[in-house]
DNA sequence: TGCGTAACGGTTGAT
DNA sequence: CCATCAACCGTTACG
């Protein structure tokens, strides 16, 4: 806990924070630039990122078509399906007073568990507590993880980070999720760049680099920063992470 | 020289 | 409330 202000500095002189995602923006970039034709080994050098993270981000865009990283932390529901939630909301619709181990009998009984995947008594207190909480009639069993409770849906980073709106959380080694057919081709590659800077003159690559990419950066991030709102600025960069990736880690 | 990837030290978060 | 621990992170180093 405690995000560190200021992070260390790779071999290349960029800065990072260790055990942190690299910045969206920065992400972003990679991205944008490899569209343009850049080629990997200039990207490194020129956003000062480790080829390796480089080389990571760009194949997970291109199976993902995402550039948003990993879900980070938390264990995957072993016990706690949302079938074995539905049961418990049903128990608890049926008898309002009944106890969390009352309930877990049941789960046994009913054939629903069996002894290995029986959630414990403190994993039911919890899933009464915030998934069902209120139990009035909530219908969607689906709510298991992405419920969207408060207007801010949890910010999946520290603010130092700040990631676009829409979840975080790229669904691991999803080959495509949904409608998101990974190829890079299809993109909509308008020019993202920052102004008129044309990225033409590859050849002079070395020219544009340092000073432009941390402004654009820096106006990328205010991007990401104002996305947090569902609502995306008009002037969204391209790439993006639409398509986010699939759901962290699925229920299953 | 470029790049894929394992090892490494680190953080996170549901259980 | 706290410890676990598996998931991910980016950098480094190797091939």
């Amino acid at each position: 806990m405690m995000e560190p202000a200021f992070g260390e500095v790779n071999q290349l002189g960029g800065v990072f924070v260790n055990g942190r995602p690299l910045p969206n923006a920065i992400r972003l970039r990679i991205v944008e630039l490899a569209q343009l034709g850049i080629r990997p080994c200039d990207i490194s050098r020129q956003l000062r990122v480790s080829h390796g993270c480089v080389s990571k981000i760009l194949a997970r865009y291109n199976e993902t078509g995402s550039i948003l990283p990993g879900a980070i932390g938390g264990s995957k529901p072993r016990v706690t399906t949302p079938t074995v939630v539905k049961h418990i909301r049903t128990y608890k619709q049926r008898d309002p007073g009944i106890f969390a181990w009352e309930i877990r009998d049941r789960l046994l009984a009913d054939g629903v568990c069996d002894k290995f995947n029986l959630p414990s008594v403190s994993s039911i207190s919890r899933i009464l507590r915030n998934k069902i909480g209120n139990l009035s009639q909530q219908n969607q069993y689906e709510s298991s993880k992405q419920g969207h409770p408060p207007p801010q849906p949890t910010l999946p980073y520290n603010h130092l980070y700040s990631y676009p709106t829409s979840i975080g959380a790229a669904g691991t080694k999803v080959p495509a999720p949904q409608g998101m057919p990974g190829l890079p081709g299809h993109m909509a590659m308008h020019r993202i760049w920052p102004s008129s800077h044309s990225v033409t003159d590859i050849l002079g690559i070395r020219s544009i680099t340092e000073q432009q990419n941390a402004e654009w950066i820096a106006h990328s991030e205010q991007l990401c920063h104002s996305a947090q709102h569902p609502s995306l600025p008009p002037s969204h960069p391209s790439v993006a992470l639409h398509g986010v990736a699939a759901a962290p880690r699925g229920p299953l």
